[in-house]
DNA sequence: GATGAATGAGCCTTCATTCAT
DNA sequence: CATGAATGAAGGCTCATTCAT
């Protein structure tokens, strides 16, 4: 049937394309954005020339990987943001979310810190806007734990960014090595955490 | 007098040479070692070829400046060591004396990082063999506050890896941004600090 | 049928294999080891960076042709000890043979000349190895060919050098004009050649 | 006096001159054309920069060095020429003389050849026409010598072409290796001696 | 006159991209 | 759809040449 046979095709095609995705998320990752377009192919199993046939170009490709990182991490934001529950424990969440993130896929979160810091100027323009996004939201969240005393005290733009700096050196020791002990959530809240009461009513 | 002559000649190379890394040092830090000869010439102020007079080659560059920024973190190791003072006091002095070098001079910290997870393998290899020593001797520090009670609870192992993380994702913090809140060491330290005693003793 | 289709391809790429040393084999020729890969890939019609899927570098191509050349002038010697004749015979017909090689293909031996006098050491010695081999041999049957009155008289190593040396000036000679003289053997052998004996015996 | 101090400046002025010309010499009779402005300059002991006040570039020397040898060559043709002898007799003069002027002075005979084979078009276009007069010169010289029964028979051309690839064999030989026998030009000269006479009247 | 720093053009090589099959 | 040969634009490096001192 003709239906069918198009179908076919096109899951082949969609299965290729995948496939060349998948493999140069893996190299992208590992080697950044000066992995090469054989690097992709080979890790694909395909020829070189027929990446081109799936993307008009390395830079492509590459883009697609970094806007796919870039809104990995963005997806949990907006999940938090609805999560009914007070200002602190929304930031614990969302901190303990992010920390398991970098814990969970080393891979992406290798990829996104490539984005972060390469040559691509609009990519890293707007992976650094939403980093910046992110930042603003801790800070946010951080201001109204703290007006409720959930939060300890500190000033929220340099609590903001040693979280997101934390969240940084994370992802690049989970991609560096499998080996090392990588720390749960709870260390980093430490940073956020108010100092038990002297009443210890908490 | 012909000495002076001399004399003022050689400064005059040494000032080149200088002169050079530090373009060197700017641009690698900023774009790696995929950085051009061009870029790093053209930072210098002087013409690609002239870089070979006193450099044979873009890598001696880069390992040059590699060496220095490796060397530079190790030294503040040694210091702490010789403080006559508690493994907690210790400990809590190398984190901020790292953060807070990491403040200072973000242009060798994000070269460092870009040594660290770059491709040339026997320089990573070092700069990772300092990084185990550095965390090495956080790990010991922390068990042995632990014990005094100086250093809050905690896997030893993750807690190392809490701050090596930290101050990884600070140099690039501070690398990227001039602009950008960065926090205290202080904010660092509360993963380290122990809460407060219920009996409110501070 | 797949595997028709794959030899051709196949034969494609090994008449390219052919077309680049032959255009290398004409340029080295004339220009020796500073050639450029433009010329070689100007006189094989094709663009420089071809050349690198077929040859991993300028030098591999160079010392590819270099052992051909050496291993050409090689050849002969094993055949002409096989030869059931007298050391005489034997040495008429190898010197004989060497001289109607550097006619029939100066293009080879204007090489072999660039590459025993050329900058590569390793490749120059084993050239001169080579040379001195055949310059061996050529004593050995000079030695043996006086003993048996077939080889005039004279210290056999100036007979031998008085040779080897002809035979370097016979390359260069073809290698620069076709239009010269070529001499023929006959008149390099006089140089060994007895003298008619008085009672004309011979 | 300011005569003699000026003629000592050019005296001075004039050793430096013959200093980088010596080291050319030396340095392009080994190394060719390729041979670098360093090379000169450290054979000299001069700076790189001092050679251009001499000359106007590294051609100019080549050039320089080029000619004397091209005329150190045809200095003897004229010589020879006024001998008042047999044509037979100042042939072989003249044969002497060329292979015993290689013997002696490689290093001018070795740049010659480069000279003659480099890629200079009109400096080896003027090399090879002075080897053409000298050519021609032992062509006519043959052809006497042939006349009148001195010089063997032959075709006079191959004859001729045989004693001029002779020379640039033995500048090779002579250059190449200090230690290798020479042939004495007796040797060359059986190619054109003629053969004993039956009569013995010799 | 002499030095050595400085320049820029050219060569080898790599790699993203295109094209014939 | 798929392959792999082919191209051309950089990038690293060398070296003849110029220039300030």
């Amino acid at each position: 049937m003709v239906h069918s046979s198009n179908s076919r095709r096109a899951d082949r095609t969609e299965q290729q394309r995948e496939n060349i995705l998948r493999a140069g998320r893996a190299v992208f990752a590992e080697r950044g954005p000066r992995a090469t377009m054989a690097d992709i192919a080979a890790a694909a199993g395909v020829s070189q020339g027929l990446a081109y046939r799936y993307f008009a170009s390395k830079e492509e490709i590459y883009r697609y990987l970094a806007d796919q990182a870039v809104q990995a991490g963005a997806a949990e934001l907006a999940g938090v943001q609805d999560v009914p529950a007070t200002a602190g424990e929304r930031l614990f969440l969302l901190v303990t979310k992010m920390v398991e993130m970098r814990a969970a896929d080393p891979e992406t979160f290798r990829l996104l810190d490539h984005v972060l810091h390469g040559a691509a100027d609009d990519l890293r323009a707007s992976a650094q806007a939403r980093r910046a996004d992110f930042t603003g939201l801790l800070r946010t969240l951080i201001v109204e734990g703290q007006r409720d005393g959930e939060v300890a005290a500190g000033d929220p733009d340099q609590l903001a960014a040693a979280i997101a700096a934390m969240l940084e050196g994370l992802a690049r020791l989970a991609a560096d090595s499998e080996r090392t002990a990588f720390p749960d959530a709870e260390i980093v809240l430490r940073m956020l955490r108010p100092p038990a009461t002297a009443d210890g009513a908490a």
